[in-house]
DNA sequence: CTGAAAGCGCTTACAG
DNA sequence: CTGAAAGCGCTTACAG
């Protein structure tokens, strides 16, 4: 008989309504072999009419092996930005792909309550794994955590690869490279450069993409071409005037990042030169506002949604019970490390250089 | 003494240390009155040298009043954008700072699994709240799930209004009806307009608010300057043409969004016209871009993030127990509607009409 | 294949 | 202010 009270069922009124002891209920509702089929089909029927639902906290009080949570989380350590957010959209699609559930957090890497902060969220949330962008990827707190906690983790673009910890990133110097190759192809020799903040490992990647591509073409590097920006627009203005007002201004304007690129644009517009005939200018990042720009911008695009979702693809294929045997609780060594290719997006920013110069 | 297996140390395992009983034990890890401060402190210090912790699954067994998760959810029903990400922002913030988690989950509110999917986010993470926007927010599906729920949530920019439950918005109509009396004041009379999307609640709004302004200063709307775009940059690359192509053409034009605004700026310059001498153009929204063109962009600044933080504020100032009585379980009648400030923003892209013209 | 019993680690009455 | 007892709803051995 149904229980009259107000009181949710337990498996005790699934029992006695079907028949059948608690623990018959407990093995269908935890789909456990050695139950005939007769046995089953009346618990089941108990179930729904009863609207029984299990009692998580009671499961887990007596569960050995806890159960999954089916939560992963997003770590990231700046202010959210356009990258940030792209991760988490690849991440996102990844999460409902394989049904789990995202919970983003920012952990400021120099607050001295990120360990509690990061504790508090795996006890409380009892993660299933997670994934890092940088510079939480290298913070020794946050993965000593998880490393203790056992939430595996998948690290995206990390500074410092570990063999044992998966990863996924672009090839950045390349990048930039091939990025130079185009601007060497359309006949620049003289190319400025806008470097990017100090001590980003983009600043370094890049620049030493661009290097490389004009050492192996033979082009030398005019030092009084090289602008020191700092990532942001405004950051690049002064740099764009000093790069586009001299008397020998260069062909050609490689900008360590899009936003950069488009202050170089628009001091052009001022200046009133013609692109990409007076100077052809390109990127980095293919943000929204590259598309938008006149003329458009030639740049990389990093594929950072797929970045975000490969790495929900290497945490899920792992968190899967499928795929991985129950005792995997390793990485297998060396652990995955994936490279995603990237795209050299060409515009309308670029174009040969004119012999008439 | 302590314990000498690999168990975790439970409650009896303190009191027998502490020589108190297990009831006292609970007493002072549930910070209850009624404790005298040297039993306390005895309690106190055999859980600090046992390193104990409270095992919330037989907590959760027992109490009536089933602890609070510390989690809310962000819904959205469209694909990740900037807004909602400026959105979670602001979310995130007031997160950090009442000590919640915030999971994020896009929920299809064409598909059919969007009630299946909610309801395992509620009994899952035990969301104590939810911050929906559009068009989520007025999805009976969902709010009927949070509603059985008992989940407390606060609505962005709902379609529509309702006493009983909060909502936080700005006046997109009259924004828009500031930016034409701006157009207005610089002696504008003919004025192209890119309308948005049909069906979206900003194409109308932002509509309304021109045509209003343009009415009340006893100016004439010429219809064939009225022009279908659809929100995004190519969508109104076709309009601008039409509208600079003219040779009446109109000396500015309203774009009812900053990524048409920028084709407009595009085409101008592709057609060799100087702005804003030539046209003045302005758009809404206050995109990262519009700061990035030549000339700079007139436009309305929506304080999306702020948008965020005071869903947030409205939700933990529900949900604390400082601020609401155990017992107020409903939002107060009628509910709070906050309207935030927009901000007219502006910048290069609008001069004075011409005289000599 | 099925079931009766014990017990997980807490909190809830209730008694003193 | 403190404590002894009962019991929450399950799962884990163990027995048949």
């Amino acid at each position: 008989m149904p229980p009259s009270d107000i009181r949710k069922p337990t498996i005790i009124d699934v029992a006695s309504r079907a028949g059948v002891s608690i623990k018959t209920v407990s093995r269908v509702i935890n789909n456990e072999r050695h139950v005939s089929n007769e046995m089953r089909a009346k618990v089941r029927a108990a179930v729904a009419e009863l609207g029984f639902e299990v009692n998580e906290s009671a499961r887990g009080m007596r569960s050995q092996t806890p159960d999954k949570s089916y939560v992963v989380a997003q770590l990231y350590g700046d202010p959210g930005g356009a990258y940030t957010s792209d991760i988490q959209i690849g991440l996102l699609s990844r999460c409902h792909y394989f049904g789990y559930h995202l919970v983003v957090e920012e952990l400021d890497y120099q607050s001295p309550d990120i360990e509690r902060r990061t504790k508090d969220l795996v006890r409380r949330l009892k993660l299933d794994g997670a994934v890092l962008t940088a510079p939480l990827t290298d913070n020794e707190i946050v993965l000593g955590v998880l490393d203790e906690a056992g939430v595996p983790y998948v690290r995206i673009a990390p500074v410092t690869e570990a063999r044992h910890l998966p990863s996924v990133r672009i090839d950045e110097k390349r990048a930039a490279y091939q990025l130079t190759q185009h601007l060497i192809a359309f006949g620049h020799k003289r190319i400025g450069f806008i470097r990017g903040l100090p001590g980003h490992s983009a600043t370094l990647l890049r620049w030493e993409g661009f290097a490389q591509a004009m050492s192996e073409a033979g082009l030398s590097i005019d030092d009084s071409l090289i602008e020191e920006g700092g990532f942001r627009y405004f950051s690049a203005i002064p740099c764009a005037h000093n790069l586009l007002e001299r008397a020998d201004r260069p062909t050609a304007i490689f900008a360590s990042n899009d936003e950069m690129a488009a202050a170089v644009i628009s001091v052009a517009h001022e200046l009133g030169l013609t692109l990409p005939d007076d100077c052809s200018v390109v990127g980095f990042d293919d943000i929204p506002t590259s598309e938008m720009l006149w003329p458009s911008l030639t740049t990389v695009r990093q594929p950072v949604t797929r970045l975000g979702a490969a790495a929900g693809d290497l945490l899920f294929t792992r968190l899967s019970p499928l795929t991985s045997g129950p005792d995997s609780v390793e990485w297998p060594t060396p652990a995955p490390h994936v490279v995603l290719q990237h795209d050299v997006v060409l515009r309308a920013s670029t174009a040969p250089l004119r012999k008439t110069k």
